[in-house]
DNA sequence: TTCCTTATATATCGACCGTTAGATAAGGGC
DNA sequence: GCCCTTATCTAACGGTCGATATATAAGGAA
């Protein structure tokens, strides 16, 4: 590892405080719907210092796309992973969803990537691919979670871990849209329990 | 019922064709991503004329999310509604809803309301409610098709319906997620069988 | 025909879009 | 001290945004 001298004059801002400030306006307003006036008054920075840290819009918003997915900022699969118990840990996975989907009355509700994100997929390159592959690692993980319990013997041997991960990852989906549809929490925490059941089902 | 008399020089174009011709246009490129002169070209009429039919740009869109709602075009809920055994039902309704989420290059993939509509919610005034109120009714038809199934003694009485329905629901938005990030559709094909048959379970 | 009402087409409005010259400031290397 | 490099600022670019003023055209009513 190379010490990296620097020359020039410094940055005056820190770039992933910018990146992740960024990112909020993303996640409020969409990626048609941010101006880049109102990325450089979140970010504290005014344009050319914007575009020679971060390139153009899309490069900008591809770089938040990326920052998000390195941080392991999906709260519920940390819970998932956390809970010992199987029936606990689908549970708070589904409730910590639900959660996110429903708590801030502004626009960054749910998933940066599966609310908001994902409706860019068809116009900003990049996008499709890169939802596919955290996507993928998601599912993995999940059904990581599902097969450390069969190794446990708490599910049975033929217990088809990958399928019901890909259900609880599409079920997940569908909290994100109740959530901006503003379907009330209480409903949709109301089901978890037998949502939980079925999906243990063997 | 009156007879309208029309007074004033005509319309030169049909209001429902250039309808469906602006929901095409905001289908594929968003509410945002659609500007005046797409819509405009897309349906064949100037400017002035578009305001003095639609109002602003607004008004259009929410007349194009009412008009998609009021023409039943949501099929894989009316397949479900058509074939007679359940199992096939489930089969048929989610293989549809593959079908609509991946089949088109363009934009224009998925449900108009569950993946374009939907991430508007939070910028343009009254489409949270829309989508609140679609979905209520798409459930109630969708615990009806159970109900029904329950009521001819297929499945037992204790049946969760609407719990099943709710799933059904959450479990199509998920698809539409995948077809945006370019899931390939047959692994979702593939994985039909054994969700029908979880659905299913007593 | 003449009026009244409504739709049409042309041309354009001010505002905002993403983006970038050009000049200036702040650090390290010599 | 003086360079070189990079970041910063102000200002503004051409283009497109959503929306409209104005004048003309096309029908029914009298």
């Amino acid at each position: 590892m190379t010490v990296t001298k620097k020359i020039g004059r410094p940055r005056s801002f820190d770039y992933d405080t910018a990146l992740t400030q960024a990112m909020t306006v993303f996640w409020e307003k969409g990626y048609e719907g941010a101006s880049m006036r109102d990325l450089t008054a979140a970010m504290g920075i005014t344009g050319p210092s914007l575009y020679a840290a971060f390139g153009d819009k899309q490069g900008l918003f591809l770089k938040t796309v990326d920052h998000y997915c390195a941080s392991d900022a999906c709260t519920p699969l940390v819970v998932l992973e956390a809970e010992e118990d199987i029936g606990k840990a689908l549970h708070a996975f589904l409730a910590d969803v639900i959660r996110s989907a429903t708590e801030h009355e502004s626009g960054a509700k749910g998933c940066f990537l599966a609310s908001s994100v994902v409706s860019s997929a068809g116009q900003v390159d990049g996008i499709a691919e890169r939802l596919n592959a955290v996507t993928a690692d998601a599912e993995s993980r999940l059904t990581a979670r599902f097969e450390k319990e069969v190794a446990k013997g708490v599910l049975p041997p033929d217990f088809p871990a990958r399928e019901r991960a890909s259900m609880l990852f599409d079920l997940r989906q569908g909290y994100m849209f109740r959530g901006r549809a503003g379907w009330p929490a209480e409903s949709m925490i109301a089901e978890i329990p037998g949502r939980v059941r079925l999906l243990l089902t063997g």
